[in-house]
DNA sequence: TTCATTTATAACCTTTTGGTGTGTATCTCA
DNA sequence: TGAGATACACACCAAAAGGTTATAAATGAA
């Protein structure tokens, strides 16, 4: 996809928006995404969440994967996630303890908008690269 | 869209989502994803973008239509996206000054991400309801 | 006994972000 | 003369987010 293949195309998504945020009201709709902001927009959470991505994993796994956070962003983060149903968890009474965590159904819905982020991304790598 | 509809077409991003973070380098798609919420994730940047959306307006334009925000932070998240080529200004040499404000190609092309974000947004209303 | 393992939590500090309030340049109009 | 309009900048304070360190608790291994 080529941002500069048609103009038409590109423009329908900004007459779409535009109506959106015209005929409906404006709150609503901007709670909504502030939703989205809250639980994604944090420092950890889409690292936390594209490491649950491949799968179950134990915190400890996650402790692994995910580079440079902290036992305490790890579960701040995991708890944040939880209470907003992305993820799920479950815990073995072993000791020493063993937890699981996953990717609710909600949770793996965000790979839609997540996807055409992603793509938005690729698209306009040029004018993102500067800001790196 | 329902997300009841069909479970195939729902995994097909998903899977797409977790090819992409696989395949690809991690970091260089956080990176790019961290930009937008570095941009777009401030208190008040959807509210600035959803007026220009529908115009050039002049910062007292936006001072009234964007409610509670303070002249500070429109000048301030103004900035920030000029600075980050979302947006464009331009300065008439008039007494009492005016300034123009109008959105760049790319500031429109978020349009595209936002638009699946306000369809997610629309699709799990009920799930999002809850933390509204 | 002593230590490592695992999943947390609490106390404390630093950094970032947001908010308030004030000041300033300039010209117009009363 | 001096109040009003306009688009800022600066200084300061408050709140939120993130980071570091210390610690609990149970058990099997050394």
């Amino acid at each position: 996809m080529d941002k500069r293949m048609n103009g038409e195309k590109k423009n329908e998504n900004f007459q779409n928006l535009q109506k959106a945020l015209t005929e409906n009201s404006f709150e609503g709709h901007f709670c909504s995404l502030y939703v989205f902001y809250t639980i994604m927009g944090n420092k950890w959470t889409l690292m936390i969440m594209g490491s649950l991505i491949n799968g179950t994993k134990r915190n400890s796994d996650l402790q692994r994967e995910v580079e440079g956070i902290s036992p305490k962003m790890l579960n701040q983060t995991l708890k944040l996630l939880i209470k907003h149903k992305m993820v799920d968890k479950k815990v073995y009474p072993e000791v020493p303890p063993k937890v699981e965590y996953w990717l609710t159904e909600f949770g793996k819905s965000t790979a839609d908008p997540l996807m055409a982020l992603l793509n938005w991304t690729v698209e306009w790598q040029d004018e993102l690269k500067e800001f790196h």
